[in-house]
DNA sequence: ACAACTCATCAAATTATGTTGATCTAAACA
DNA sequence: TGTTTAGATCAACATAATTTGATGAGTTGT
């Protein structure tokens, strides 16, 4: 609610979601935190792949990390999400003030 | 509200949706449809470099178009936004039901 | 028919993203 | 200390998205 998004960070919180192997991350974390040598066995994809992604989720807010011991656990921020819809909410509204088709 | 998107259309609305000259179009689109060639003035860019964004855009269904003589316009199609919107909505929720942290 | 105009499409060049494999740092543990 | 493990980062490569300039198809008006 608080949350509001400028246009740049909206973008890349758009971009983020529409990659298949981070919205595959996404779903992997929907039941809580997880390290990433666990996402790493549970996606099938290589450590230096995931960790790119999970750099990307993390860098627009979706993600957040904590680290212990020699692992770093990433959980969801669904702030981020909300925010996200917040955004786009306000642009439909915008743009539902639509005008008239042009007489021609 | 009937429009229950697929991953997949939903990954292209968000591509589509992370580009600023795709967003400056969609403002640009705002107060009621328009032809191209008033597009290429407002936006200040190449017709063919808008033809490309337009397609994107149109493609995944965030616009229409309609042939009227010799003009093509374009207009926004809010209902694709709010199926966007649905879309998040039910993400998130699936996200929010995030299990305690890992206890380490 | 011809010329001017609107717009889409194409191929080539450019730029941005994602992938791989190697290397590096820090923590844990013998 | 030396070794193993977790994870980040880097450079090289691969792929995908965007931009440019040229061409083509349909429309209008002469």
């Amino acid at each position: 609610m608080q949350n509001t998004l400028t246009t740049e960070q909206s973008r890349q919180t758009l971009k983020a979601l529409a990659d298949p192997t981070r919205l595959d991350v996404i779903h992997a974390l929907a039941e809580g935190e997880r390290c990433v040598c666990d996402l790493t066995a549970d996606l099938g994809i290589t450590q230096s792949r995931l960790s790119f992604h999970l750099r990307v989720l993390r860098d627009c807010g979706l993600l957040t990390d904590r680290h212990s011991g020699r692992w770093t656990y990433y959980r969801l921020q669904p702030d981020a999400l909300s925010a996200l819809e917040d955004w786009l909410a306000a642009l439909r509204q915008h743009c539902s003030r639509s005008a008239p088709l042009c007489s021609d």
